[in-house]
DNA sequence: CGAAGGATTGATTAGTCTCAACGCAAGTGG
DNA sequence: CCACTTGCGTTGAGACTAATCAATCCTTCG
């Protein structure tokens, strides 16, 4: 990734094409306030006050909650150009906590100046309406891909809309992408065992759907991956806005 | 409800409190096209294009999706002054679909008229931001609540949230409330079988912790119960915005 | 009175978890 | 440069939660 801001504005591109005054506008909000931090480290924890909206730049982070016993459920993983939600500010503390994966950079948006953008330009605060409602549907979909389907269909599941939204960003090489998720956060991200992901990456393997070492990813039959989980991507919203 | 937006006002009054001149704001809004529809009939179906935004104003309805081969996840249940979402009309369509439980009247605000809402009241703006962030952690809740919990503590953290939401619109006497919902239902909405919320149900009755039949719910034990459910109400932000 | 929807119960099975061990590769310190 | 540690992936055996299938009961309502 040449630029900094270059997954975002594909990532709000998906939605409606940026004018260049908008990707200025984007960019400066975006060069502010440039954060590093290494893998497996938390950006903001539970119970903390939001102060700022933060976009991912590069690397993977997760969205999380962890209960009292131990148990941990990632909530949704963060690829560059994501923002971790529109306007959070305005709550008093973070309900679940925000960590990374991966070595990360971000761009931390202060309040004023997320409320300059939009105010600056319409089409901008649409877009992020459009991320926001993006991101309700996704946690949505993992809401019943959790509740409904099986071991086998969830990780398929997971692995097509990981496809879609990286292709979406230029982070997939045709059907295949770097992977750096543990099967025990994959574990944790599904509802299920470190075990039972094992067995049933096995599976999907043998299948000849997926082929994943190293941290990678091939999707090595995506028709046959997307029957399996009987993927629908309108979740996403990627056929562009209705006000475009 | 003497009055129809009143439920609307007592929702949106646990971010800000509300001035007089936002309330008759929303009042207008939501008073220029009242419906009523059946119980058990769709508001808006999958697939369709979203023109308006929704505001319960009486009964119960919720949010499910349904898979090709009929299984059924229900996403949320909204209770009277819930908004099926923001700005929804930015979207080509729906990726879920919307219906009823109860006999139901709402609301429905055009386009125009939600964006002239949100210019003439920059608190009503804030507090719509807020409603839909609290849209978004009720999804996340429920994803931990399908992903990590236990039937029991499901179906337990499930009644604790409900309790919590009617008694901010005022639709909760004491520890006890209507609830609409079949065990069906029930078991659609946290990702289990009809039979074993049924056996759940009883496991939590024995353990003195809710009574429920003929459609009502009376918490015998709230702490109880919230310490089965390993409740923790902070996601329903209710602490009042930081803006405020 | 009969029909229908929902709640309840029982018996059986399947899917997933638990616990525990082992393998492998990469990294670290002496 | 080797011994040790550590993190992650893999395997096996057994236990248990929750699903499935099917029957029965209860209540409501036309």
């Amino acid at each position: 990734m040449s630029q900094p801001g270059a997954a975002l504005h594909l990532h709000l591109a998906a939605f409606a094409a940026l004018s260049s005054a908008d990707r200025k506008l984007l960019d400066a909000a975006v060069a502010r306030k440039v954060r590093t931090i290494g893998p497996r480290k938390d950006i903001i924890s539970e119970g903390e006050r939001p102060r700022v909206v933060n976009v991912l730049l590069s690397g993977w982070a997760m969205r999380y909650k962890q209960l009292s016993d131990g148990r941990r459920q990632i909530l949704s993983f963060f690829i560059p150009g994501d923002l971790c939600d529109a306007n959070v500010f305005i709550l008093g503390q973070m309900d679940h906590s925000i960590g990374t994966l991966t070595e990360v950079t971000y761009a931390e948006i202060s309040a004023t100046d997320f409320e300059h953008m939009m105010e600056c330009s319409t089409r901008i605060t649409k877009a992020l309406w459009w991320s926001e409602l993006v991101t309700l549907a996704v946690q949505r979909e993992w809401t019943t891909n959790i509740g409904q389907r099986s071991a086998y269909e969830r990780l398929a599941n997971m692995f097509c809309e990981l496809l879609a939204r990286l292709h979406l960003v230029g982070l997939a090489d045709g059907n295949s992408f770097d992977f750096p998720l543990t099967q025990n956060d994959l574990a944790d991200a599904t509802g299920m065992t470190a075990v039972h992901v094992n067995r049933t990456l096995q599976q999907l393997r043998r299948d000849g759907l997926i082929d994943l070492n190293n941290r990678h990813v091939t999707v090595t039959d995506p028709e046959g991956l997307k029957a399996a989980a009987q993927f629908n991507p309108n979740y996403l919203h990627l056929d562009g806005g209705v006000s475009n």
